[in-house]
DNA sequence: CGACGCCTTGATAAATGTCAAACGTCGTGG
DNA sequence: CCACGACGTTTGACATTTATCAAGGCGTCG
């Protein structure tokens, strides 16, 4: 069912030299950069809680594959966004580059522990927690549309938080688009030819989208 | 598409003079109960966030309607869950009274001014916060699989969460439980039938499930 | 009793998944 | 430069699941 891994390459992070500060938390913490291959893992489900990761470039998405081998996708994370940042013991999702990615990562119990003394970096977990909070409830209101509008929602939330100016570039697949709206790849396709047809959208490349009349995507 | 509360008198919330202090908030703020009436509303979606709330007893759902409609459960609050704690100005779920409830109420702002000193209970707001988001999280997996996995996975949710010994005693209806599953209220009719046909549960009455073969609901 | 709210069941329609095949793109090697 | 193969995407035909519409049942409360 899944095989868009098959016969790529698994390979182990690189520590690079280079540092940035422009992140969220680059304010307490500098991040140790690391850079992720398309399709590697950054961290596994169940695996102990160690690091908090913000994305500097790339993308990532956070997976959990049932044991029938249905998979979904809990969430995207594009430059700028935090994520791995869980209470618990254990990751509940795995996490994977979508594409060739650099990560920054700052220990967990390093941040907690200046949180016990910094009031502000404490509030911004707090913010960064809640917001993802209200991003996993989004995700499942979408889950009770039908089809299209699944699609709908997508391009408008890709949209927001990765376009520039009317065109969108997907970093993901069509399969990792349908496991994030839990419908199939050939659904995914249908619903974007069907807005293509209508001229809600272009589709200059099939990983590109341009926005031609975003009022028949809100609907 | 939604009869539910028709013919429902909404009534006002009424102070109460009773005090608790069993609830995971009491330990810095008592909380001032209120009992909510069955369907009545607590807060509304949009309403400025005011209140932080836990349910003293009864049960509590989040809701939010479509222009059409179409309704979403976002998730059941019972004794000693805290809801309505949001980042942002308004609440983006409405909350409602599943049955007569009583409910805690502490001013956001206090909490949030006490958490400024008080390091545990900034934990404690921010665990409570990340709970919230791994349950959003299950909720949004559970709506990937076929409904009668669904109604499943609510069944084995409830026995975690309200069940005493293998007696589930539901507070909520069919349609609440069909608007937070995602499906309609004949499917969830119809997969709970299949349960009993199969006897993996017995039902005494429509709002009781007993758990007869928790393995034919975990598979 | 009778009305109402809620739940269940049946028949049918609509949406979506599954299976299969073809197409396009891109990188590699002859 | 072109041929080829791998991979991802798209489309079509058909099967399956689930929604919708309709009717009837059950329990409670006046």
């Amino acid at each position: 069912m899944q095989e868009q891994a098959v016969g790529q390459q698994i390979v182990g992070p690189t520590r690079t030299h280079f540092t940035t500060r422009s992140g969220t938390l680059a304010r307490w913490a500098m991040g140790t950069p690391m850079i992720f291959r398309r399709n590697s893992e950054i961290y596994g489900e169940a695996e102990p809680v160690e690091y908090v990761y913000e994305v500097a470039h790339g993308a990532v998405r956070t997976v959990k594959v049932l044991s029938d081998g249905r998979r979904q996708i809990g969430g995207f994370y594009f430059a700028g966004d935090i994520f791995g940042l869980e209470h618990g013991n254990g990751h509940s999702f795995s996490a994977e580059a979508v594409v060739d990615s650099t990560v920054l990562m700052t220990r967990r119990s390093s941040l907690i522990g200046m949180a016990g003394h910094d009031h502000e970096l404490a509030q911004q977990l707090w913010i960064v927690t809640a917001q993802q909070a209200a991003r996993a409830h989004n995700h499942a209101l979408m889950l009770i549309k039908t089809a299209q509008e699944r699609v709908n929602s997508f391009l408008l939330e890709m949209t927001e938080r990765i376009a520039s100016g009317d065109l969108i570039k997907l970093p993901m697949s069509r399969q990792d688009i349908a496991d994030y709206l839990g419908i199939a790849i050939e659904t995914v396709c249908r619903a974007l030819t069907s807005l293509e047809m209508r001229s809600a959208i272009a589709m200059p490349s099939s990983r590109a989208v341009r926005l031609r009349d975003r009022s028949m995507l809100t609907e």
